[in-house]
DNA sequence: CCATGGTTCAAACGTTCGTATGAAACGTAT
DNA sequence: ATACGTTTCATACGAACGTTTGAACCATGG
C-alpha cells in the first residue's frame, strides 16, 4: 500500500466527477485517471460502476442521517412537542452544515444528492430509500407541530421544502447568477436561515379551499 | 415524405427518451429506433446530438414563455399592482397546465425542464437563459407585490419556489411514493393550488433577523 | 424525357465505454 | 526463505457510441 488507500482515492475522484458530470457522463477511465489508479482497481474494489456509485453515496449519507436521527432523538427526549423551527433545522442543517464545515468533498457529494430527484435507472432507488427513512421518522413530529394542516396538504408542502433544498444543494451557484451576485450560498447557516424562514411560512400558510378531499376541483 | 415529417418523429422520440434517461443516457440509435427512422437522419436534420437536444428544448419552451409573458402583459395592463397570488399563477400555471391539457409529450418535456438544474455541460446554458428571461421580467412585479421583503431575501425565496416547482416537474411520481398514495400529482390545477398557497406563505414569511446585510451571522 | 435538390438509406469510420484476464508485486506469517 | 492471500498492473475483449460517407430514392420543373 504505497499510496494512502486506493479505495478512498477512487471514492474521492468518483465523487467529484459524478457531481460534476453525472453518472452516465463519468467514465471509469476518467475516475481512475483522476485518482491516479489503475483502471481495473474499480472493478476489483467495487465490482461494477454502479457499485462504485453506491459506495460513493453511502460513505456520505450515513453521517448525515445519523446526525438527523440523533437530533430527532434529542428533540423527542425533551418530552414536549418540538417547535416547527427546531424540526426544520433538524431536517436541513445537517446537510447544509456538513457542506461547508468538514470535508470539501461533502459539498460535491451534496450536488449528487440534490440531483437525486433527477436520477434515473437502478441507482435511483438506492437514493430514495435514504429520504424515505428520514421522512417516515420526521413526518409525525411535523404533524404534531402543525396540528391545523391536513396530512395530504402537509405531504405536499414537505415535498416542496425538500424540493427547494435539493435545488439549492444541486446547484449552489444558481442563486448568485439570477440575483446578479446580490446573494451568495457560501455560508450554510445563512442558507439554512433563509430556507427555514421560507419553509415555516410555507408550511403554516392557510390551507387552500378545496383540498379537504384529494382531487378537489378549483 | 411517406411518413409524417421525420423531423417531428425524431423530436418526439428524443423528447421521451431524454426525459426518461437523460442526455448522456440516451443514444441516437435508441432515438432513431424509437422514431423508426434511419440513424443518419439525426445528423442530417440537427447536425449533432446537442443540436437535437436544443431543438427538443426550444420546440416546447417557446409556448410556455410566450404564455407567461402574455399573462404578465395582461396583468400589467390592468394598471394596479398585481396581487401576489396572480403573479405566482403566471409563473407556475403555464408549465403545469400544459403538462396535462395538451400534447402528452409536454409532460415528458417538463421532466427535462425540471431536471435543468441538474444539467451539466454546454446545453446547460441554453436551458438557464429561459429561466433568466422570465425571471428578469417577473422580479420587479414580485417586489412591488411584496414591499416589505428586502431584495436579497426575495431572491432567496424565489429561488426556493422555483426549486419546488422544478422538483415537482422533474419527478411527478415522487410525492405519491412518499405520501403512500395519499397525494397524487395528476391534476395540474391541484398542484398549482398547493404550490401557490405554499409559495405565498413562504414569500410572505417574516424576514429572518440578521439578513439586513448579506453574510450576517446567526 | 432527363436533370436536380432534398431526403433516406445501409454500411462503415475511429473512438470510447464497462468489464475481464492473468501475470507481477506486495506484505505477512510460517 | 518460502508460501500465500491481497492488491496492482498492462493489456485485451466485445459492444456501443457519435459521426461520416456515398449511393439510392423521389418529387418536382424543364
Amino acid at each position: 500500500m504505497a499510496t494512502p488507500d486506493t479505495k478512498d482515492r477512487i471514492l474521492d475522484a468518483a465523487e467529484e466527477l459524478f457531481a460534476a458530470q453525472g453518472f452516465d457522463g463519468t467514465s471509469l477511465r476518467a475516475v481512475t485517471r483522476a485518482a491516479e489508479v489503475n483502471l481495473a482497481a474499480v472493478n476489483y474494489h467495487f465490482g461494477h460502476k454502479l457499485g462504485l456509485f453506491q459506495a460513493v453515496f453511502e460513505r456520505r449519507v450515513r453521517p448525515i442521517n445519523a446526525e438527523r436521527l440523533a437530533r430527532l432523538d434529542q428533540l423527542e427526549a425533551q418530552g414536549s412537542v418540538p417547535r416547527l423551527e427546531e424540526l426544520l433545522e433538524v431536517l436541513l442543517l445537517p446537510a447544509l452544515r456538513l457542506a461547508k464545515g468538514g470535508d470539501p468533498g461533502f459539498a460535491r457529494f451534496l450536488q449528487i444528492l440534490g440531483r437525486s430527484n433527477s436520477v434515473t435507472g437502478e441507482h435511483a432507488q438506492t437514493i430514495r430509500r435514504v429520504f424515505a427513512e428520514v421522512q417516515r421518522r420526521f413526518f409525525p413530529l411535523l404533524q404534531a407541530a402543525l396540528p391545523g394542516i391536513p396530512p395530504e396538504v402537509l405531504f405536499w408542502r414537505l415535498h416542496f421544502v425538500i424540493g427547494a433544498l435539493c435545488t439549492q444543494l444541486s446547484d449552489p451557484g444558481r442563486l448568485a447568477i439570477v440575483s446578479d451576485g446580490l446573494c451568495s450560498s457560501a455560508d450554510p447557516d445563512v442558507v439554512a436561515q433563509q430556507l427555514v424562514a421560507f419553509a415555516v411560512g410555507g408550511l403554516r400558510a392557510p390551507v387552500p379551499a378545496s383540498t379537504s378531499r384529494t382531487g378537489g376541483r378549483s
